[in-house]
Parts: structure tokens; C-alpha cells; sequence
RNA sequence: GUAGAUGUAGCUCAGUUGGUUAGAGCAUCGGUUUGUGGUACCGAGGGUCGUGGGUUCGAGCCCCAUCAUUUACCCCA
């Protein structure tokens, strides 16, 4: 048989111990963080009915969606006539009924939806699970990922907002960031803004445009806009806002006479101003907060509170984001309920972590200590010492198969691990063990429970 | 969907205007006193040069196609 070149798609990857130990550290740091914020994790299953998630991503996330084909003779109940035709839109219905998980947020709706009954509300859940976009992978950007959802759903209060900002300050100082900026925009600031110029239908168009301000700049803004449809007198009454500059208060100022005659923009103004004097009284450790206007992010689903985080320290995309979605749920019949929520990026954050080397060395745990055997007649008298090792909460292996001793410390060196007891005929007849620190190479005879002292407490943090 | 870059050993890469049997480092395995590793030394295995075609006396190198990977755009975490 041809052998087969072992690979793995496009955009996934094969996680190494070392990089799952790393990973774990920031599951484990941001997980920490949403229980002490009385957050509760539930799991969804990795595929969705199909129907559950067309439609929530707009047209461009509804092709990235991953579809399941369906099983069995699938092609004798398809459309064909969509097949005949080469339609592959049409033809989807007909031979796939699942798909991946795009996202955690609308899976959690659905969730919420089904379950509404033995739900109290406000639901405070979180979730971390892989997603899946069919999307081109590139720098930062895969295939399968995982994201840390937090959301809450049945509370419209604005302390929700301000605790996401708190949860985002939180897991990613404990993370080791130094400098990022939590960003912050309002919907309702965006539909202000197009309702001041007149064209409240083209909000998705002027959001688009002005989001990218960053990237293309204020002329590229302008020519996609006027591309769209937007004339010259709109784009003058836009540049001042999109411009804005100053402090939080003074932008806030500054947007309150531009939205003068928006009722809805001056409502997204005084929501932010609230979540900011929350703020005011908890005092963030690391992050920035920031009035972005220009900050709209594409999914469409969200009305008050927009959310997004960038990390200043390197060049990379947004490492979280979320914000309010006030009608979620509505696409599943339960109306409403308003819901707000905030994701992690977490494979981007590796990768932020990574470049700045910030992944503490005890986020590599492994083996305490090894037990080198010269013969078989040590292995069993090793046995009792394993046990008693492991008894004191000491991970301790005992190399199996008695192979050289030069074998036996290469293993332990390739796993890093700190510490070697060397059993032989000497040892077993006076009891008094040979205990070698890897590290530094000294050697001491001790016996059992001198070793188990000496270990406890310990774990494999060598480097 | 659009555009560029790159495909040589398990990994990272050399490989001259086209010229004998395609190299290095790392990794793996073995050896340098059979009870002592991380350093050093010696040695071994491992390649249809992505694939197919073309040009040529001769192609890893040049041309065409194709596939794969990757970067950017769109969009997004």
C-alpha cells in the first residue's frame, strides 16, 4: 500500500506536551477568572444542526460555516436539480443537516433557548471549546480555534459591561500582559451616527468603512464610503466624529453635540458614561480603556456595548472581543431576553505570549523524580517506593524495561526531570538509596522516607 | 473568491552561469570501561529534490502545468 504523507488540514494543528502545557495555563488563568465572577461552564456539542447557525453571521460567515455532509446514500435524497445545476447554495440543504460550531455565542443561545426552564436568570455561563471556519488560515488566523466565552444572558443591567471590562483587566494581567487596551463602542452610538447623516439602513456599510480607519486611513475610509453610496455632505458630517480625539470624557463630550438630534445616539452616550463611572470606583491593574467610535465590529447581532482588546506590545489582531446582544434569542422564538458576553481568543493570546516570552516556567509541569533501575531485581523492590512517592502527592515514574542507566538519565533529561534515585544490588542490600539532583549532578544516599521529605511540596519546574 | 512567495532527510535549511555518487546542523539509533545523564569525540540509518510534462548530451537548478504550504486583501478571534 502507498504510504500516506502524515499532515494534518489546513489551519489545524497537533498540540505537543509542551504547548498543551502552555495552553493549559491560559484555560486554566482565564477560567480561573470567570468563576470568581460566578460565571458557570457548560459545553455544547461540536456540531449544530445546520439550520441553528445559518443566517446569524451574515452572508459572509454563512460561507465560512463548516458544513457536515450527511451520512449514508446522502446523494439519493439531494436536490437534483440543484445538482444538475451546479448549485451548490441550493444543494446544501439537501445533503447537509449538521455543521461545526462557528462560534460559542450561538450555540449558547440555542442553549438558553432549550433549556430556559431550568434556567435562572440572569444566566451567568461561560464556555471554552474549540470553533471552526472555513476560512484561508494565515498569521493568527485558524482553521479550528478556541475561544472563552463568558456571557450573561437576562440582565440589562450595565454593571454586566463594567464586570467584563474588570474580567478582560483581570485574566489578562494575571496572563503576564503589560500594556493593552480594552476598546469600547456603543451600537447605538453607530445608528446615532448614521441617523444624524440620514441614512439609518446603510449602518452596516458606514461601520464596515469606519473600522478601518486603521488600517487604510481616513482617505481610504472616505473612498469606500463614497464607493457605497454616501455622498459628500454626509462624509463632511462624518469626519468629526470619526476623528474624534481627546480623553474618554472629552470624546463623550464631543459626540453628545455631534448626536444633538439622535435620541438613540445620546442613549449609547449615557451608556457608556455609565460603565465608565463603574469603572471609576474599580480601578483597572494593567489595561487601558478606550472610547473607540471607530470600533464596529461585523457581527451583526450585537446593540448596545461593543467590545474589542488589542494587545500593544505586538503586532497581532484583536486577542478578545464581544458585546451586547439585546435579541439573541429572538431568532430562536424566545424574545426579550438581552444577553452581553465577551470572548478570549485563546490561541492568539498564545501566540502574544509566546513572542514575549511571558509563560512562567511552572506552567510546564512534569515528573518529580525517576527511579533508574541498574537491573529487574530493582524494579521490584522500586515498586513500594513508587507507591510511596505517589501516596505523598510526588509524580514519580519508575523507567520500565531495565535498560542502560545512560538511557534511563537521557529520558530523564529529554522530560526535564529534576530529580534520579539509582537502585542497584548496593542500595538494595543497605536500604540507603542513591538520590541525584539532575540540575546540579550531586549525588547523596538517603533513604525512603528521607526522599519523600525532601520531595514533598516539590514539582517538576526544572527548565 | 483576488494577488504574491515558497516546496531538497523526521525538523531547519545550503546546493555556484545547468556538469560525476545531492550536503550541513539539529533530532534518532549505536559506540568511546558492562553502576551514572546534560558537554566532547567516532559511526550508522534516513531523500523518486512536491507531482507531471517540456528544453538539453546532461535538470535540484531553466520553461509550462498541477498540487501543497504560506503571506496579504475581503472578513474575522
Amino acid at each position: 500500500m502507498a504510504s500516506i504523507k502524515p499532515s494534518v488540514p489546513k489551519g489545524t494543528r497537533d498540540f505537543s506536551p509542551a504547548e498543551m502545557a502552555k495552553r493549559n495555563f491560559i484555560f486554566d488563568t482565564i477560567k480561573g477568572v470567570f468563576r470568581k465572577y460566578g460565571y458557570q461552564q457548560i459545553e455544547t456539542p461540536s456540531m449544530e444542526n445546520l439550520s441553528t447557525l445559518t443566517g446569524k453571521y451574515g452572508d459572509e460567515g454563512d460561507k465560512l460555516i463548516f458544513k457536515i455532509l450527511n451520512s449514508g446514500d446522502f446523494l439519493a435524497k439531494a436536490d437534483e436539480q440543484a445538482i444538475a445545476n451546479k448549485n451548490s447554495n441550493q444543494a446544501i440543504s439537501s445533503i447537509s443537516e449538521k455543521a461545526l460550531r462557528y462560534d460559542l455565542t450561538v450555540p449558547f443561545a440555542r442553549y438558553v433557548v432549550q433549556h430556559q426552564n431550568d434556567i435562572t436568570f440572569p444566566f451567568k455561563r461561560f464556555q471554552v471549546q474549540p470553533v471552526w471556519r472555513a476560512d484561508r488560515p494565515q498569521k493568527g488566523r485558524y482553521r479550528e480555534f478556541y475561544q472563552c466565552d463568558a456571557d450573561v444572558v437576562g440582565s440589562a443591567s450595565l454593571l454586566n459591561e463594567a464586570e467584563f471590562i474588570m474580567i478582560y483587566d483581570e485574566a489578562l494581567s494575571l496572563l503576564g500582559l503589560k500594556n493593552f487596551t480594552i476598546k469600547i463602542n456603543n451600537r447605538k452610538i453607530l445608528s446615532g451616527i448614521a441617523e444624524v447623516i440620514d441614512k439609518p439602513d446603510n449602518i452596516i456599510d458606514l461601520t464596515v468603512a469606519i473600522d478601518k480607519i486603521d488600517k487604510i486611513g481616513l482617505h481610504g475610509v472616505i473612498k469606500e464610503l463614497t464607493e457605497k453610496g454616501f455622498t459628500d455632505a454626509d462624509i463632511t458630517k462624518l469626519k468629526p466624529v470619526i476623528l474624534l480625539e481627546g480623553n474618554n470624557e472629552e470624546k463623550l463630550e464631543k459626540l453628545r453635540q455631534a448626536l444633538q438630534s439622535s435620541a438613540i445616539g445620546l442613549q449609547g452616550c449615557d451608556e457608556i458614561e455609565i460603565v465608565f463611572n463603574y469603572i471609576k470606583h474599580t480601578p483597572l491593574k494593567k489595561a487601558t480603556l478606550e472610547l473607540d467610535i471607530t470600533l464596529a465590529r461585523g457581527l451583526n447581532y450585537y446593540t448596545g456595548a461593543i467590545f474589542e482588546v488589542k494587545t500593544n506590545e505586538v503586532a497581532m489582531g484583536s486577542i478578545g472581543g464581544g458585546g451586547r446582544y439585546d435579541d439573541l434569542t429572538g431568532m430562536f422564538s424566545l424574545k426579550g431576553l438581552t444577553g452581553a458576553g465577551i470572548s478570549f481568543g485563546a490561541d492568539r493570546i498564545y501566540d502574544v505570549l509566546e513572542e514575549l516570552n511571558l509563560f512562567p516556567a511552572a506552567a510546564e509541569q512534569g515528573t518529580t523524580v525517576l527511579i533508574c533501575c541498574f537491573d529487574a531485581a530493582g524494579e521490584t523492590y522500586a515498586l513500594p517506593l513508587l507507591q510511596q512517592l505517589r501516596d505523598n502527592n510526588i509524580s514519580a515514574e519508575l523507567y520500565p524495561a531495565g535498560t542502560k542507566i545512560k538511557k534511563q538519565m537521557d529520558y530523564a533529561n529529554n522530560k526535564h526531570i529534576p530529580y534520579t534515585i539509582l537502585i542497584g544490588s548496593d542500595e538494595m542490600q543497605s536500604g540507603s538509596l542513591s538520590f541525584k539532583n539532575m540540575e546540579s549532578g550531586e549525588q547523596e544516599s538517603l533513604s525512603a522516607n528521607q526522599i519523600v521529605a525532601k520531595l514533598s511540596g516539590k514539582t517538576g519546574q526544572r527548565k
